[in-house]
DNA sequence: CGCTGCGTTGAATCCTATCAACGCTCGTGG
DNA sequence: CCACGAGCGTTGATAGGATTCAACGCAGCG
């Protein structure tokens, strides 16, 4: 285990798309939006939507902040708003007394920050960002569906699947850590991720970015870095996925969701 | 790690309290159920309710059925209305392929089994109850707070709560699984099952009733039950808590959350 | 009576953590 | 421009924790 490095924190938070908040007149910027709005793309491979309901997610990204990574988005004990994620990675991550880092859940672009029901409890464990990020208040999202004037049922439904796909890839992660062998659990964690990433658009083939180091993938699956660096050099040489920088190429799928005993999509 | 044995599901599930059904007038048979109800218990503690509130959390034992222990609450892939577990204990639990059985969670009387909210999606967890259990259709607590004349806040909170509880609870389990030893699991596990016990008046001074075997408790913390059966005696010798049949005392509640990392209550 | 479920114990093996060291790349500052 | 350090990946050696296989005791029960 290596040392924790202060986090440090970016104090002064800026505006996601400052060049775009100047009224530029792009070409169709909406267009552009619309392609790079993770939670729409979500949402509309879950359910279908009205146009009323598909603005609503249109105008989440309007009141975007980034932030630099390191940044605590949620500090334990913290009771906030939900957010949503617009880009870059976060974790649910616990520390222990000992120093231990626990991460107990990865956060991906359209990804929804704490609690979408009210009232919210203070969250137990902080949320940190692994890259820079962008980070949207949810508030729109979740205050169109109860009290809303024309009533939106498919976005309370997308926010209830959201939550139970939520819970889904938390027992996931258990499984992994309670009932797999490290090289089971890092063969299981790429295939959860790479389908998260194909879900949000953010996957070409087998293709996709993973903006973690070695660290990182220890600090979740519960093991050693040395030993993740180890079991990772036997699932190359095993040809199961290639690890170019930070690109990951999965080469052959169908062995991986054979190793790891992956339940269908 | 033994082989599992077929479950053999009760076919002919009777009702919770046949001899309370026919009209006897028993002295303040209101009183007694309102005392073992383990889910007006919970959440009196945790929100403040308005007499119509109270009346639909009383409602909820009169339509339960008893189940015998191995029964499968909820298929692998089923979807089905929320339940309430109002005796008993059951488990979320996956099989792998290779026939080991996780426990990703462990339900107590009071707590909700499905989803709360709608659609709720196919589980992919299997519930199956450890002992024989009463459970109770949720329905009736579901539908009160969204569609309902009187507008009940406090069960809406409560619901909310509850379900929050319960993300915290998978997150503690992953805790325990990715980061703490052996003789920290069960220290951790055994404290969490003390404190949910005694959220529901189950658990006097340090003492409680853990209807578990060993074999069931290495299956949630990811050990083999033969090291889980050492481990425990190591415990049970630096007198952290006894055992005596299936009764657990805490006997060095203080040292245990250290031992443990407990976090707060 | 024998069976089954559960707890217990021993021995050998394997997996994983730990400690330690080294190479590499990249950004920064002298 | 080069030196330096930080961050990340890699490798070796050793120790310790956990699994596995095996066997035994014991209570309850048909």
């Amino acid at each position: 285990m290596r040392p924790i490095d202060t986090p440090a924190s970016s104090l002064t938070p800026s505006l996601a798309h400052p060049a775009k908040a100047d009224g530029t007149t792009a070409a169709s910027p909406q267009f552009l939006i619309d392609e790079q709005n993770p939670i729409l793309k979500r949402i509309t491979r879950l359910v279908c939507l009205s146009a009323i309901e598909v603005e609503v997610l249109r105008q989440i990204p309007r009141l975007a902040r980034s932030h630099s990574r390191q940044t605590e988005l949620f500090a334990q004990g913290e009771a906030g708003p939900p957010r949503i994620l617009l880009s870059g990675w976060a974790v649910h991550q616990h520390i222990s007394r000992s120093g231990r880092r626990q991460i107990t859940q990865f956060l991906l672009p359209g990804d929804v920050i704490g609690s979408t029901t009210r009232p919210s409890a203070p969250s137990v464990s902080a949320v940190v960002a692994l890259t820079s990020v962008v980070v949207a208040d949810a508030r729109p999202l979740i205050g169109a569906i109860d009290g809303a004037s024309p009533p939106m049922p498919g976005l309370a439904s997308a926010i209830s699947l959201l939550a139970q796909a939520e819970t889904v890839r938390i027992r996931d992660h258990i499984l992994r850590l309670g009932g797999q062998t490290a090289y089971e659990r890092i063969t299981h964690l790429v295939l959860e991720l790479y389908h998260r990433m194909r879900d949000i658009g953010m996957a070409d083939g087998g293709d996709f970015r993973l903006p973690l180091t070695q660290e990182m993938l220890a600090d979740a699956l519960g093991m050693s870095f040395v030993h993740t660096n180890r079991v990772l050099q036997q699932i190359r040489r095993d040809g199961l996925f290639a690890v170019q920088g930070r690109q990951v190429t999965l080469l052959q799928p169908e062995a991986m969701r054979n190793v790891a005993d992956w339940a269908a999509v």
